[in-house]
DNA sequence: AGCACGCCGACT
DNA sequence: GTCGGCGTGCTC
């Protein structure tokens, strides 16, 4: 009795067995549709047997099996195990959350913008002869399609009633929609022989780490470490370009979404006739669910996105490059809480391919492993245009000065400077809204939030307070709900007072804030984005969301306001990405032939991180980093997980968390085991959070351990309750 | 996760 | 007498 072993969308850790009736034949990675409790649902075939560990009775059998795709390569499945198994996450939910939603449902592929039908498989099988004869649009259709790939506007020409039989054609499997026609440039296997347009000449160090790359063979991790400016996207052109020549695909990760329209207009711009696809969550989708099958037909040579994109099925795959590989944005997490980063490198070792990993300020795990020959790291120590030069970076001590809405003297100062000289100014600030608290001078009253542990930031723009956590909001009170006084203070700083207070002072100056709230309107950031560019713009005042933009060549002064908390915050990780923004921010000062100034507002001039910033040095800060990572026992010198949990009652989540502690100590095996602790953020949407967190030096063993904690946490008794284990966590 | 079955309180 | 609360248990 043939079995299929089937992945299905359900927290259980177990695949499903159905038989196959007779005549239907599947293989590993294609969809069925099958019966699951009362209804049908679409699974993927992980494995493919001879018989079931089963009783015959039990086992029921596949309803269909929809050939509108072909099945999912046995390359992807191995990957989606990996990430199972490495994550302890169900491997139905693993298999099922990297398809696009279409392909998750029994529907037909269906796209609005698909303007192409051909046959399927069984289409053409079919014997037309033996055609219902009743069934004329049907047949007539059926019989066009022989000749060929025909457009909707052709079938509609066959008949008034060729939507309800085209549909009837879609569902029985006999038809299949096309993607909409390849732009007219590409053709098949003529576009490698292209150039790539706006070839630079590189530089010897450029051109030292793209031969580095090309000449390897089979798997290898290069850490492309490189400072802003020094040409990292040009070694990703050129070697996109030599992949493609080699008939290749690339997959190109980048961690957020309001980068990638940017990037694939540069990135289609230099490679005009190489179809390039872009993957993320912001897409439609329909739109996603076709450029993902134009990936997996090997139709689109490139594909760009997201950390969702490193599980696209990619026949030809010959490069990974992961830009900005230290971003956190590429960990989930919820749900399958992997980090795309790992992923992408588990799948090049697994293809036997080069992967480059890129960022100016890498992350320690991966600078560790490039210090330990793990990983290759190629450097890029010029700026490739010669006559830009790094920004000067200085620190204004503000122990002792008189600051006006955070702002100091000095800073005020040089943003007069440069509006006087007509240049533009960035002021970087991490925090939304006006003020991050509202507090009564009489009795110390603080804005707090009901449902969760933190504060309400106070949003003057419309007189309301907001949780930032849990989205509560409230009108600012007239007067102390404590005890009733009228004098409420903000206390702190956000980009709305900042604003202000520039506007303020500077009335004539056009001032622009850029932050979550701002460009919370589709386009608006691409809106604002162009009006910096016109230089409609003389003050920028905003978040992170400034420090990844593009270029801003008019830019010759960036300012950053209170950066110390993140000096003395419980999150060890918080100093490695204080690091690496404030160099990405100061990154966009002056980078053409204009020199650029950072000023940063500190209490602490002398920190070690200032200093290396102040220098540019990256590797002594690392090295700081590292040295104290390795007497703290962190990682890199460890691999940590986390197990969460999260409920209504707390003392539900203490209980629970307690009970599974008891149970990993029973376990007796030599991992270090920490208490169950409250999370960074004891309360978040009226729900208490709680933590265990296990580490230990060998990744292996901390798998082993988690392999016997994970059966027994499943059996825990957990009402109400949720939990989770977050495998190398990077929040706590 | 769904969705059943199953056994105890306030309603037409 | 029933509708319905959500505790427990299963899904090939």
């Amino acid at each position: 009795m043939p079995i299929v072993r089937v992945a299905l969308d359900v927290p259980l850790s177990t695949l499903f067995d159905y038989v196959l009736a007779d005549g239907i034949s599947v293989v590993a990675g294609q969809r069925v549709l099958v019966p699951f409790g009362r209804k049908q649902v679409v699974g993927v075939v992980m494995e493919c047997a001879a018989d079931s560990g089963l009783s015959a009775e039990r086992i029921k059998s596949v309803v269909r099996v929809p050939d509108e795709i072909p099945p999912l390569p046995d390359e992807l499945l191995t990957l989606l195990r990996f990430c199972s198994d490495y994550y302890h996450h169900p491997q139905g939910m693993t298999a099922l959350s990297a398809l696009p939603s279409r392909l998750r449902s029994s529907e037909p592929i269906t796209f609005r913008k698909a303007l192409q039908y051909a046959l399927s498989a069984s289409g053409r099988a079919l014997k037309l002869d033996e055609f219902p004869k009743r069934k004329v649009v049907q047949q007539r259709m059926l019989t066009a399609l022989q000749t060929g790939v025909l457009s909707a506007a052709q079938l509609r020409a066959l008949s008034p009633s060729a939507p309800a039989a085209l549909k009837a054609l879609l569902e029985a499997g006999w038809v299949v929609a096309l993607s909409p026609s390849p732009s007219p440039a590409c053709r098949g296997g003529e576009l490698e022989r292209h150039a790539f347009n706006n070839a630079h000449t590189l530089t010897t160090e450029q051109q030292r780490a793209v031969d580095a790359v090309t000449q390897s063979a089979g798997y290898g991790c290069f850490l492309l470490h490189g400072i802003t400016g020094s040409g990292k996207t040009e070694i990703y052109v050129h070697l996109m370009y030599e992949m493609l020549q080699r008939g290749g695909q690339i997959l190109l990760l980048v961690p957020e979404i309001n980068l990638t329209p940017q990037l694939e207009n540069y990135f289609r711009s230099r490679f005009p006739d190489a179809e390039l696809v872009s993957l993320h969550s912001g897409l439609a989708d329909g739109e996603r669910t076709l450029n993902w099958l134009r990936a997996q037909s090997g139709q689109a040579r490139i594909v760009l996105g997201t950390r969702l994109a490193v599980f696209t099925p990619l026949p030809q795959l010959a490069l990974i490059i992961v830009d900005e590989e230290h971003d956190a944005s590429f960990k989930q997490q919820d749900g399958l809480r992997y980090s795309a980063r790992d992923v992408a490198i588990f799948r090049a070792n697994q293809r036997g391919l080069p992967i480059v990993l890129g960022s100016a300020t890498p992350s320690l795990e991966s600078y560790y492993n490039a210090q330990s020959g793990r990983y290759k790291l190629l450097r890029l120590t010029a700026r490739a245009l010669a006559a830009a030069k790094l920004p000067e970076v200085r620190c204004i001590n503000t122990s002792n000065t008189f600051m006006q809405h955070g702002i100091s003297e000095p800073l005020l100062a040089a943003l007069e400077q440069r509006l006087q000289r007509g240049e533009q100014s960035l002021v970087f600030i991490n925090r939304r809204g006006y003020a991050p608290v509202l507090m009564c001078t009489a009795c110390g009253w603080l804005s707090d939030c009901k449902n969760c542990a933190g504060k309400l930031v106070l949003h003057l723009k419309d007189r309301r307070l907001r949780c930032h956590h849990c989205g509560h909001q409230e009108r600012v009170p007239h007067a102390c709900p404590g005890c009733g006084n009228a004098d409420l203070q903000p206390v702190g700083i956000g980009t709305q007072r900042v604003e202000s207070a520039l506007q303020e002072r500077f009335p004539g100056a056009r001032i622009l804030r850029v932050d979550r709230d701002s460009t919370r309107n589709k386009g608006a950031w691409n809106a604002m984005r162009q009006r910096i560019h016109d230089e409609a713009v003389d003050i920028l005042v905003g978040t992170q969301m400034l420090a990844k933009g593009h270029d801003f060549p008019n830019l010759t002064l960036v300012g950053v306001l209170n950066p110390d908390s993140a000096l003395y915050s419980s999150d060890f990780r918080a100093s490695e990405k204080l690091f690496a923004q404030l160099a990405q921010v100061a990154g966009r000062a002056g980078r053409a032939d204009k020199p650029g100034v950072v000023l940063i507002q500190t209490t602490f001039p002398d920190h070690p991180l200032f200093r290396a910033l102040r220098e540019h040095d990256y590797d002594a800060w690392a090295q700081t980093l590292l040295a104290e990572r390795q007497s703290a026992g962190f990682p890199p010198f460890v691999y940590q997980v986390l197990l969460r949990a999260e409920a209504k009652q707390e003392s539900e989540v203490y209980a629970f968390l307690q009970k599974a502690r008891a149970a990993a100590v029973a376990l007796a095996l030599p991992v270090e085991l920490y208490g169950v602790v409250p999370a960074a953020m004891p309360r978040r949407a009226n729900h208490f959070l709680a933590q265990i967190l296990v580490q230990h030096e060998s990744r292996k063993l901390l798998q082993q351990f988690l392999r016997a904690w994970k059966p027994v946490l499943d059996a825990l008794p957990a009402q109400k309750l949720r939990w989770s284990l977050d495998i190398d966590p990077l929040e706590f």
